[in-house]
DNA sequence: CGCACTCTCGACCTAAAAAGTCGAGAAAGT
DNA sequence: ACTTTCTCGACTTTTTAGGTCGAGAGTGCG
């Protein structure tokens, strides 16, 4: 149950963007070094996203990379799903197809809910979020419980 | 963003040792076959949820596993965790150890919020929920949500 | 006691995924 | 032309997932 390095230099680098607006591209370099994320990853994470359609770029010395969309209109599991995939729970199987046998067969239902409640907090919350600083009301509400801090 | 073969598979045993109750210890055997789960893997498998305590075991003629506590005291949570350790979100690395630069500040309460809304489903449910096929409203309330089926 | 049965557990194995590197090439601008 | 920067397939390396094998050790029965 985890995030990969790849999502999170994903967001990480499509959260620069948003901060950079629309004035003139970023350079890879500049994503790369000020996320701290190596260059040469970060690249073939950039041509995923342009490949979603969620990104642009161009070359050249005046060259970079660019939200192809305002960022209030790409959401986390936007970046997440494009490098990603689908948000799939159990055994790389979406679980809605996934049939248990006999004493389990709630258990699918759980995986589903389970899911819905991490697509709730990863669809609510926008690249402009992230750069502003403030969340989504029913996301920052999760983040201020001091239990969710918890180690466990 | 997955759940493993291996923490599927624990849980489908603990619910296979619920619905067995107090009566004679279950074999890995029949564990195995009633789930379809590869006998050596799951003898693994139920080892570890021996060493985390939720689990007893017997060997012998007249011997197998059974659940350490009452099926309503065990949660889906607790089991998963056996296996997998630490529900950690991002990198390896929980959340809350992680510092993001800059802009991406606050990534860190999304993954909170996240993790949050995971554990909220997952320490929810009991085993003695899935055998009874009955989930606790909150959880049931997620699953039943048609856009929850919905692949993406 | 002896024996069958079942759990215990470390060692091993293979395939795939994760994470990252390299290098040649193709557009852009000057 | 020349530099810069993105493009992109190929390759490497490390780790994890998912499993198998086989020797041993505890349990209960006849």
């Amino acid at each position: 149950m985890r995030v990969s390095a790849k999502a999170d230099y994903a967001v990480r680098a499509a959260v620069e963007l948003a901060a950079a607006g629309e004035g003139e591209p970023v350079k890879g370099e500049r994503l790369a070094s000020s996320q701290d994320i190596p260059l040469q990853f970060l690249e073939h994470i950039l041509l995923e996203l342009k490949h979603q359609g969620l990104v642009r770029a161009r070359r050249g010395a005046k060259g970079g990379y660019w939200l192809a969309r305002p960022a209030g209109e790409v959401t986390v599991a936007d970046v997440v799903r494009a490098v990603e995939g689908p948000i799939a729970n159990v055994q790389s199987m979406p679980p809605e197809t996934i049939e248990y046998a006999g004493n389990a067969e709630s258990l699918r239902d759980v995986w589903i809910a389970v899911r819905a409640n991490i697509r709730s907090v990863l669809e609510e919350v926008t690249l402009a979020d992230l750069v502003a600083g403030e969340l989504p009301s029913s996301v920052a509400a999760l983040a201020a419980e001091p239990d969710a801090w918890a180690a466990r």
